[in-house]
DNA sequence: CTGAAAGCGCTAACAA
DNA sequence: TTGTTAGCGCTTTCAG
């Protein structure tokens, strides 16, 4: 593998390591002569920057990690497009990698990233607690949390978002369409681990308002994905008295949810209103379109690497406002058809 | 920000560097002694590797690159989350790039990992011309092609797929059902410059064979996005004689589809049968569940990841045989209810 | 305009 | 068991 340095340049050059350099690099002040010359040699050797060699003396990597709980939903996915879209403007390469939402392998991905010298990190931690990174914190590498959503204490910089009132936004839309019987599907692998926990909250404090409180056997446990969403809608719709609206924290489980009602023959939205939430491009696109909540990911990417980027300049940053929810009414909700006594 | 190196360390425990690499890397033989004493350091002084300059030395970055055309479209997000598990497993990290299929950024692209010394790169093109990067190609460093589609000539290794057999086994299977009238949505610019070439040309065999040739105004020209995929639909469906059946060369515009014919209020399947091709996750899971052509992922990725490692160790490789498609049917297709003449 | 020299943080012969 | 030394490929003062 031809793999030449500035030295082999140099010698083939006539000239030194510190002149290739300095024409690699146009800093210094060359003859055009030996400018010419190193050029050429520098091609006909198939010169390469060696990175890392580089990344080593200046103390700077342009590089960037992106930890997330899984690529493969859809919605971090165009958050990751986006944020190596971003970063590629300025120069920079990202590392991504997904925590499966296991707290150990993500405590670990932090450190190794911190190994590797990464110049930041954006940290979407879908539920991951804190206090098993305390040390990679104390590291003192530039890193920004993204859409936080614990109980905890919050950290700073963070790019929040107010899950609570897209919960809230959700129950108010069904609530004003007549729904009464609304049930919620969410992640967390029980009803005291709830992963979206504060828009289960909104959601419920707006059906608690309405007079029509959730009704305890109306939540159900999924995991973000289809395949759970689809189970949840499933039992759910097979209820003796099943819910007229479902409100589903994410929209990969409304989606599902949409599935079983298709496979069960209920009719979307005639017999069932679904909301979801985060509203992946493909949300727009199935049948029927699903209303959901927004999350504007083309903020949040842009808020989030701005500060970053000047976190990694040394500057000071604060937390921005929490990102607003807005509501996207779509075909997969309409007026409630059935009465039910409270 | 606190950034220990072994010297730090060396000189807190009165030993020299040396001695902390060796405890480090758990490789000389040291004395209990030292060794408690320079971990109790190296945790103290909260020491992390600085793998970089291991890099630099070692010739080894323990990096991958992923080039792909959007990690957006879910069938490339799924590629990407394998494949970060089993870099993640060999203890390699991966730069995940998106060319958003152009040749110039594909390039850079590429030359950029080169640069950074990734160990290998796995190359996912979709549409790019391969005479780009000649140069690249020829520095040497491991690269496998993926599901290659072109008319170019054979790279290698390349995993690659029997595009031709899938389009063929969609349309034949639209052919079974009693479909004669069947349009395809295919992604590329014009029809001299369609990306998925062959998935079309085995489709168009089948109809050619079963003596019910493509009319030519029933091909449409998308980019493998819903969007584009639901547009072209309502092109189709809206023609004075509107195909009963739709082979859409990616599941993506296989959804937009559906959801084109849900707006119309054409009933699928009873109306219209349409298949996909990909079987992103999603698939299974919309309503319809969607009739697709499997390209099998776990294989894809094991494949290009197991002959990427023994590139890297130097051993010798060559391209396995080409992935076979598979048919897998579900709600999105059934008989044709329709009399045409031909 | 160009070169000499030091050094980024780490590893690995080779000595002691 | 531990230390000495050189060097990975590059940048960057400081001289000349």
């Amino acid at each position: 593998m031809l793999r030449s340095t500035i030295y082999d340049i140099a010698k083939a050059a006539g000239v030194t390591a510190t002149t290739v350099s300095y024409v690699l690099s146009g800093k210094g002040s060359i003859s055009g002569a030996t400018r010419a010359r190193v050029l050429k040699y520098a091609q006909e050797l198939g010169y390469r920057p060696n990175l890392i060699a580089r990344s080593l003396i200046k103390q700077r990597t342009c590089t960037l990690g992106l930890v997330m709980p899984r690529i493969s939903n859809p919605f971090y996915a165009e958050v990751a497009e986006a944020v190596e879209r971003l970063a590629y403007a300025s120069g920079f390469r990202v590392f991504i990698t997904n925590t499966h939402e296991n707290e150990q392998l993500g405590g670990d991905l932090l450190e190794d990233l911190i190994a590797r010298r990464v110049d930041g990190i954006i940290y979407l931690p879908h539920g991951l607690p804190l206090y098993g990174i305390q040390a990679t914190l104390a590291s003192g590498i530039p890193i920004v949390f993204c859409i936080w959503e614990e109980e905890e204490p919050e950290v700073s910089p963070c790019i929040g978002f107010d899950f609570m009132e897209g919960g809230r936004l959700a129950a108010e839309h069904l609530l004003a369409l007549g729904h009464q019987r609304v049930a919620i599907v969410t992640d967390g692998p029980s009803v005291d681990g709830i992963k979206h926990h504060l828009r289960v909250a909104g959601a419920k404090s707006a059906l608690i308002q309405a007079g029509h409180p959730l009704d305890p056997a109306l939540l159900c446990l999924g995991d973000s994905s289809v395949e759970r969403g689809e189970a949840a809608a499933h039992e759910l719709l097979t209820l003796p008295e099943p819910p007229t609206a479902i409100f589903a924290t994410n929209d990969l489980m409304a989606i599902g949810i949409i599935t079983a009602a298709w496979k069960l023959g209920i009719h979307i939205p005639r017999d069932l209103s679904v909301v979801g939430f985060d509203d992946i491009v493909l949300a727009a696109y199935i049948a029927p379109p699903l209303t959901t909540i927004v999350m504007d990911k083309s903020a949040l990417t842009e808020k989030a690497m701005n500060i970053l980027f000047s976190m990694i300049e040394g500057k000071q940053v604060t937390s921005p406002p929490l990102l607003l929810p807005r509501l996207v009414i779509r075909g997969s909700t309409t007026q409630c058809s059935k009465e039910y006594r409270a």
